[in-house]
DNA sequence: GGCGGCATGTAAATGGTTACATGATTAC
DNA sequence: GTAATCATGTAACCATTTACATGCCGCC
């Protein structure tokens, strides 16, 4: 007798889904658009055309259940976690080989190639990143713990860009 | 009389491409792979699907030529960067909007929802990635810089991994 | 003589973006 | 009454991945 284990890993679009809706409850696919849409990363563009098609996947698999919770006459889908949606959200959360991985990171491809630069184009370059970084906001109505989260993570951005563009500068 | 400014931007890929070619000079498409595969971040998967239509392109629009330099019968074409190749190559490398991004990263994505892991469940999780970070490797036969670059990347994001766990783990 | 690395490429599928379309409801 | 927001969705397109296919060259 085969198990099915329907699809092998979840993408991050699909994890970060199930966790926003882990964390804040039953939620329209409107909703999580809206939530990405916020993210402080592009990368995370929360386009209808992703999230939609997505949900109804992710409600088909099982880890999603879906209930009419319209009011009036405007259509209202709310999608809840299912048992099966929070075993997968436990295993993507804590999946360690994707946990360690260098991401994505446009800047940090750049300072690769920093030394491409002349120095004068170098300074501007440099002066305009850092005078930007620490005014990375938060996304509008993120809790109180997520702000927290997001000033640390800035102020390490902060901290790690200028000691690297200190080691760069001696040359 | 309208000017032909053919693609608008450049993708991270076909940036990092040029950039690749401007630091070590003309090389073949299955160098550049190769460069790509070896990259810490499995996001620069250095796919050939991938690599050779794009430098095709990139000759198309003129920002490369390609030579042949088959020494054998075995083929062997390798590509130099032209000067408007420099030039797109400058604007993407200085492409502020585009570095001050908090790209893709997916440990910070799990950070965000962390407090959605049981205590015990979470400090494995922790544990693992926090004794996997130093591990990371630069890529084999990287530069004298771009080691030292890497080494101190990964200092930065131990740095700031512990800080975070050290505010977490006080809840 | 065979295996691994160099070298080129393509076809199909994936996952996501952009842009569009529609309509209800709320706030001004 | 009209603009913004809530809410749902689809179609065309895009960059990239996966998987495959081919063949040459050097080394053991």
């Amino acid at each position: 007798m085969k198990i099915e284990s329907s699809n092998p890993t979840l993408t991050e679009l699909e994890g970060a889904v199930l966790a926003t809706i882990a964390d804040r409850g039953p939620m329209t696919a409107y909703a999580i658009k809206e939530v990405f849409r916020a993210s402080p990363s592009s990368f995370w563009s929360g386009s209808a055309g992703a999230v939609y098609p997505l949900m109804k996947r992710l409600e088909v698999s099982g880890l999603l259940v879906s209930r009419d919770e319209s009011a009036s006459r405007r259509p209202k889908r709310e999608f809840a976690l299912t048992d099966s949606g929070q075993d997968k959200l436990l295993v993507w959360l804590t999946d360690v080989e994707r946990a360690v991985n260098a991401g994505y990171d446009p800047l940090r491809t750049r300072t690769q190639f920093s030394h491409l630069l002349d120095a004068d184009c170098r300074r501007r370059f440099f002066d305009a990143v850092e005078q930007a970084i620490p005014a990375m906001s938060a996304p509008p109505q993120a809790s109180p713990r997520l702000e927290k989260l997001h000033a640390f993570w800035v102020a390490a951005r902060q901290t790690w860009f200028s000691r690297f563009r200190g080691l760069v500068d001696k040359d």
